[in-house]
DNA sequence: TATGAATGAGGATTCATTCAT
DNA sequence: AATGAATGAATCCTCATTCAT
C-alpha cells in the first residue's frame, strides 16, 4: 500500500475542482468524482457528509490562503499602491499555476443562487472587496491615491479587471499569460490614479 | 379563451430567465419551467426541439439587441467618451429595469463549459469587449482618450466593471442602483484617461 | 393543387411500410410517418381511428393480394407442381421489386404478441401455409408429388424457405436476387420429392 | 437475507426474455423488468449502463452456447447426416425446454433495423447459417449426402424449417411438440437427399 | 475507510391521442 | 381534410444518498 501524498478528502476536493474547470458546475456529479478518484460512490460519504458538505469544503480550499494574503500584504513594508500591485499579483499568479481554480472563482452567481452557499461566496466575494478597499483607502490617506476617484469605485475596477481577465483568459484556452496581461491593465489603470514615478 | 400578449416560445423563454435568476443555471429544469408557465413539459417540447436549444433561445433572447445597440451608439453623433458612456448606460438601464436577465450575463462560464453553447456565448461575450475596444480606440484617434492606456486595457476594464457591479447588486439583492453606481465608477474611470471638461 | 397519384390513406400505409423497413417496426411513430407525409401528426388521425387501425391497414395492404393469388395459382391449368412453383415466384417476385415490404414478412412475431393484431397475423400466416399445403395434398394425389414426405412437412419447408431467403435477403442489404436464389433452392427442393422431368 | 441462486444480472436478463416471449419486443421496458425482478428501474443500470446494453446481453445469453454446440456437434463421431440432425436436435430441444428463448429468434428483424445490435444479430444468424453449410459440405464430400442440391441451399432449407417451425410454434401457444415436429420435417426432407438406410 | 447493491426522486424526451378552429 | 397547441403517460436514464457488510 503506497502512502498518498494528500489525503483522499483533498484528492476528491482537488478532483472535483478539475471536474468543475471542465465540465462546468453541474457536470460535477458523485459518479464523476468517484470514477476520477478511483474509488466508489459512497466512498465520497465517508469523507463529506454530503455533496454540499464538499462543495462547502471546495470553496474554502478555493479562499484558504485569503486571510493569510491580506496579513501578508499588510505586513510587507511596501508603500500601498504596491500593496495593491501586491495584491492582485498574488491571485493572478496563483491563478496561471493553478487554471482549475479559476473555474471556481467564475461560478460564484451557480453557488450563489443556492442557500447552502449563499453565505459563504458573498463572504468570499466581499472580503476581498473590502481588504482591496481598504488598501486604496490607506492609499488615499498617505496621499499616494488621488481622491477623483472612490476608493470603493477603484477596489470594484480592479477586482472588475481580475474577474474579467480570469475569464476571458478561459474563453481563448489559457493561451495568454494571465498574470502579465492582468498586471498591465491593473498597472495602467492604477497609473491613472497615483502620484508615483514608476 | 383570453389571447395572450406574448407568444408561448416567449413565455417558457422569459420564465426560464425567471428560473435562473433564482435558482440558479442548475434550478432550470423542463419540470419546473413547465410548472411555472402552467402547461405539460411535453408542451414544451412543442416550441423547442431541446432543452439545448431553449438554451440558446435565451441566449439569443440575452443578446437579441446588442447589435442594434452597437449600431445606435455608433450612429448618435456624440463623441466617442459619450458614445462609451451611452454603451455602458445602455445596459445597465436594461439591466436595472430587468434584473433577472443579470442572471444570464453570471452564468457565462457555465454555459461556456457545455459544448452547444461555447460558441455561442463566446461570440456575445467578445462582441461586446470589441465593440468597446473599438469606442475606445477612435476616442484615441479623436484625441479624446489617452494614449497611456492600451484600448484593450480600458475596454477589458469598463467591461469588468459592468460584470462586477452587475455580480455585486445581485449578492446585495439589488438593494442599490445598477445604473448610478455603474455609471459612477465608469465615469471616474473615463475621467481618469480622457481629455475632457466633464 | 396537384392531384395526388395515391389517396393520402394510402401514402400513410406505404410511408409506414417504409419506416418499419428502415427503422423495424418500433421505429413506426405517428410523429414520423407524419414527418415523411408532410402532413401533421393530427391528421393521420383523421385517416386512421388508432395507430391500431393504421397497423391493421398495413397487414391489409401487406396480404392484399393473397386471396387473388390463391385463386390465380389455382385457376391456371397448369399441374401441381408448377403451380407450387407459381405460388412461390408470385411472392418473391413481388418482394423483390418491393424490397420494404419484406419487413412486414419478418416482423410477425413483434405483431402477433399484441392482442390487436393476433388473429390478423395468424390468419394470414397459416392462409398461406394451408394453401401451399393443399397444392401439395394435390400435387400428391395427382401422384406428382412423393408421398415420403408429408404434404404438411414440405408445405413448411417451402414456407421456411421464402422467410428464411427474405430474411437472408434483408441481412445482406438487398444484394442478391431474391427471386433467383429463392427458386434455385425450392425447385432443388421439389425436384427432391416430385416425379417430373425438369 | 436468503442467498440468491442466479445472479441479479443473469435475473435481469431472464425476466427480459420472458417479457418479449409475452409481450413483443416493444413491451420490454425497464420499467417493467423492474417491476417483475422487483427492484427499482436505476438498480438495473447498476447491472447494465444502458437499456442497449442489456439487450446485447440477451443476444449474448440467446447465443451462448452456440460455439460449444457446434464444437460438440463436430467432435462426436457420428456421419454427417447424423451430425446435422444432432445440431438441430439440439436446438429444437433447448427451446422445446425454454419456450420464451424462441421470442428471441424470432425478433431478428426487429433488432437488426437497429445499428446497436445490428452485427451482433447478424453474425448469430451467418455463424448458424454456416456452419450448417459446413456440415452438410462435409456429408457430400463424405458421399452421404446427394450433390443434386447445392450445401447452401440445403443449409438455408434446414434453417427455415427450424426458424419456421419455431414461429408456427409460438403461434399455435406451444401446442405441439416443437421437437417432434421439427425433426420429423428435417429427417424427411434429409431423406431426399441422402443416401442412407433409414 | 471502503464497497456493492439498492433506491426514490427527478432528469429530458417521445408517445399516441384530443380538441377547438 | 387539415392544423396547432396541448396533454398524460410512458420512455430511458442520472442523481445523491443509504445501509449492510
Amino acid at each position: 500500500m503506497e502512502p498518498r501524498l494528500i489525503s483522499r478528502r483533498e484528492g476528491i476536493i482537488l478532483t472535483s475542482i478539475q471536474i468543475i474547470h471542465e465540465a462546468g458546475f453541474q457536470g460535477l456529479s458523485t459518479r464523476e468524482v468517484a470514477k476520477r478518484e478511483g474509488i466508489s460512490e459512497s466512498a465520497i460519504f465517508k469523507h463529506f457528509k454530503s455533496k454540499g458538505e464538499l462543495i462547502l469544503a471546495i470553496l474554502n480550499h478555493f479562499s484558504q490562503y485569503d486571510q493569510a494574503v491580506f496579513t501578508a500584504v499588510k505586513a510587507r513594508k511596501v508603500h500601498e499602491v504596491e500593496a495593491i500591485q501586491d495584491f492582485v499579483e498574488t491571485f493572478v499568479t496563483y491563478y496561471e499555476n493553478y487554471p482549475p481554480i479559476t473555474a471556481i472563482l467564475n461560478t460564484y452567481d451557480n453557488l450563489f443562487s443556492d442557500k447552502e452557499f449563499n453565505e459563504k461566496v458573498k463572504s468570499i466575494f466581499f472580503a476581498r472587496l473590502n481588504f482591496l478597499q481598504e488598501l486604496v483607502d490607506r492609499g488615499v490617506e498617505a496621499g499616494l491615491i488621488s481622491g477623483e476617484i472612490s476608493s470603493e469605485a477603484l477596489a470594484d475596477t480592479i477586482d472588475g479587471i481580475i474577474r474579467l481577465m480570469s475569464l476571458k483568459w478561459r474563453m481563448n484556452n489559457f493561451s495568454f499569460s494571465l498574470r502579465e496581461e492582468t498586471m498591465k491593465t491593473v498597472n495602467s489603470i492604477l497609473k491613472g490614479f497615483t502620484f508615483l514615478n514608476h
